[in-house]
RNA sequence: GGUCGAUUCGUCUAGGGGUCUAGGACACCGCCCUUUCACGGCGGCGACACGGGUUCAAAUCCCGUAUCGACUACCA
């Protein structure tokens, strides 16, 4: 039998970054054991449910990489088969029906009230304590008939317990007297979520759940709906949550955007850098590699090697450059500067084009000063976005200045401000504008007006790039060239900020 | 409240009775390189939640305690 998974999102907002390592923990597996993906969208809350959603979530996926091998599944589709299924276990007589009156929780503080309830409930209450579970199937049929609203409710059995084998924490239990009796379908005649996902799963074949252990007590529910259908339950493996600083749930209501895929696509990730990173999180190979490719993560892939506590996802929304986790920001400028600067490429020339920095010389005619360059300003850079920002000089003539850098780096030397136009002058006759010949220039100017080549040269990258900090300035100057480095040596837009 | 689960440096983690004076990565700090730096090199700081057992030997096994988390809905 091949092995099939499911990632089961509900489509109630942006695609979580918890959801999302659930998705690339699913892939991984399915394609360590050539075995299949497939996507449902878990839309029965209609209430909560959007379009939006979904494309939001079906958006991250693609990013990521995700792509499913057989058509997405809608879980609403689906609501006459799980109606069908309840049906056929009243039928059965596993389930009853429920003629208690909907309760009506307050709609905030759900959380709560149902724990006060559980706290009141406690040791007064019998699971099985319903004085609808046993009535007579022809009491039932007739309050039916009469038009009585019902819910219907599993039988849970009165003694035994639920045993599965997690691929992570390995042997649960739970027995039946901590499990009441369920609703299966609503008064309204709505499935419920887990009747619905036991139907799904069934249909869909699937061999293998992976979902986060927040499922953990639904999945002894689950599993009691699966003997009463007579079906063989699928094998799990609960993953660990991912957990905000302090150990808290990491909540989008909470924590905002940084839960969300989006953010990171749009804060200039690499998708197979928050992949990589995202793996890390819960699972290792037990190895001192950290960097590897899909390709790799498929291979080394495995069940077993998946923690059993859970993860904090570090950050500090009050420190910019703190705003995600240090290991996923890392991670990224690993990527930047170490991969093929060919797979670059392409990132780069998307950003600038969303910067209108882009011009098509760059695939031409200055292919090769395009790439050179792409290359050397890659290696101080974080994410994708600094390539629009932070070297937004090697692009464009209309750039920024750091006023520290301007301060520290040029206003401090008043003498550059003649010095600098003076230099630009001694370019000028240079026929070969190379690093060495830059040097040599340079340098005798230096030992001329008796300062400091670093002097000269910080002050040369604040004028020409803006900023403080970048490559080596001979790299810069050869980069640019010789017009453009004449140009803005002798500029004195900066002197005046 | 109950049930279940978890607990190694600030964070992600290695570790499955002796090889642990607990390894790696990120972050932080220092030094070096250097014309700057957010690159690179070298080094430093820094953890087995606590208490009892079991054992010749425990981060590793057992039991308690504490803490955290999940669940406890006619939500998903």
């Amino acid at each position: 039998m091949t092995t099939r998974v499911r990632f089961a999102p509900s489509p109630t907002g942006y695609l979580h970054i918890g959801s999302a390592r659930t998705a690339l923990f699913n892939y991984l597996y399915a394609k360590n054991v050539g075995g299949k993906f497939l996507l449902r969208i878990e839309d029965t809350d209609l209430a909560r449910s959007t379009d939006e959603s979904t494309q939001s979530i079906l958006q991250g996926l693609a990013w990521l990489g995700f792509a499913p091998d057989e058509e997405i599944i809608y879980q609403s589709n689906n609501a006459d088969k799980h109606r069908a299924a309840a049906l056929k276990l009243l039928e059965e007589g596993k389930a009853y029906r429920d003629f208690t009156p909907k309760e009506d929780i307050g709609d905030k503080n759900i959380k709560q009230a149902i724990a006060d309830k559980a706290r009141q409930n406690q040791g007064v209450k019998n699971m099985r304590d319903n004085e609808y579970r046993d009535l007579s199937k022809a009491e039932s049929d007739a309050k039916a008939e009469a038009g009585e609203p019902f819910a219907i409710r599993l039988k849970v059995p009165e003694t035994g317990k639920t045993v599965f084998e997690d691929a992570v924490y390995g042997l649960l239990e739970r027995d039946y007297s901590e499990t009441e009796d369920l609703v299966l379908l609503r008064s309204d005649a709505s499935p419920l979520y887990n009747l619905s996902v036991v139907c799904d799963d069934i249909e869909m074949e699937i061999t293998d759940v992976i979902r986060g252990q927040d499922h953990l007590t639904n999945t002894h529910k689950q599993i009691l709906i699966y003997e009463a259908l007579g079906e063989k339950p699928p094998k799990f493996a609960h993953l660990p949550l991912i957990l905000a600083p302090g150990g808290k749930k990491l909540s989008k209501r909470i924590h905002g955007e940084i839960v969300s895929m989006t953010t990171y696509r749009d804060a200039g990730f690499l998708a197979a850098a928050f992949r990589n990173f995202l793996a890390l999180l819960g699972w290792s190979a037990g190895e001192e590699q950290e960097i590897y490719t899909l390709e790799e993560l498929i291979e080394k892939f495995s069940l077993d090697r998946i923690h059993q506590s859970n993860a904090t996802f570090n950050f500090d929304a009050n420190n910019p450059k703190r705003w995600t986790d240090d290991k996923a920001i890392w991670m990224n400028a690993e990527y930047i500067r170490t991969m093929n600067l060919q797979e670059l490429l392409p990132f780069v020339k998307t950003e600038l084009k969303s910067a209108k920095l882009w011009r098509d010389e760059y695939e031409d005619d200055d292919k090769i000063w395009f790439e050179k360059t792409v290359d050397l300003i890659r290696e101080r850079f974080f994410n994708l976005k600094d390539f629009s920002t932070q070297g937004r000089a090697y692009f464009s003539e209309d750039f920024d200045f750091d006023q520290a850098a301007i301060d520290k780096n040029l206003k401090k030397f008043p003498d550059l401000q003649t010095w600098l136009p003076e230099l630009a002058e001694r370019f000028a006759p240079m026929e070969d504008f190379t690093h060495d010949a830059i040097h040599e220039t340079v340098g005798k100017f230096v030992e001329e007006k008796g300062t400091k080549f670093g002097v000269i040269m910080n002050g040369a990258r604040a004028l020409l790039t803006g900023l403080a900090v970048g490559p080596s300035m001979l790299a810069v100057f050869e980069t640019l060239g010789k017009e453009k480095s004449i140009l803005r040596l002798k500029s004195q837009i900066a002197w005046n900020l």
